[in-house]
DNA sequence: CATACATTTGAACAGTTGTTCAAATGTCTA
DNA sequence: TAGACATTTGAACAACTGTTCAAATGTATG
């Protein structure tokens, strides 16, 4: 163990961690996370309910998928989306319930 | 009250929390916050623990003050910023938890 | 006032990012 | 296999962002 206080970060964690919150930094992708966040949901009805083009949602959601926020599941023609633990779902709804009740 | 379910996030929420996440989502910037997050520090002493420049430093703590992530507090010559209260401390310690147990 | 120290500010630049569009791939069924 | 539906992929573009450097501002003290 070294010098680090608590909650001191190492290079490689902060640049982790930045890597999440950069990911979940940008509104429509934030959306999309909250979306599939309970409910495993296709593409297209991503799409639909946020009113974006299926294009747009796939290009995001491979991102998500790569930093391992969202899980895709395939079930014939469509694949479904969810977050991709339990981790990911608690973290997310702590930081959506402290927005919304502040 | 509407449709909602629980944790669907509103356009202005998921803005508002984007912009949180977004901030948080530079390396730099997340070394700065956790930096000042329990102890005051002035500009030049993130910047010498970080190793970067104070104007770099300078730049940054104005965006995290701009979102109420960090609070200034002048004394003297120098500029002390720390976590603008406990809501932004244990937001942030919670998520570097989070990191660093997974 | 003048000097030194601490911080802020603004312009400028390279690199990154979100979005769109068109085309490609995957999958089921008639 | 052909056609329809669902998703992925890649190129291209404008907009944004982090960083640097030099100059300006604020603040204490000789």
């Amino acid at each position: 163990m070294s010098k680090s206080k608590k909650t001191l970060l190492s290079g490689d964690h902060a640049v982790a961690l930045a890597d999440l919150f950069r990911l979940l930094g940008d509104p429509t992708r934030l959306k999309i996370v909250v979306s599939c966040l309970r409910t495993p949901l296709a593409v297209s009805d991503i799409a639909d309910r946020l009113g974006l083009s299926v294009s747009l949602v796939s290009h995001h959601l491979r991102l998500l998928k790569g930093a391992r926020l969202v899980r895709a599941d395939r079930q014939g023609k469509q694949v479904y989306y969810q977050a991709d633990d339990l981790h990911v779902r608690r973290m997310v709804e702590d930081m959506v319930t402290h927005i919304t009740e502040h």
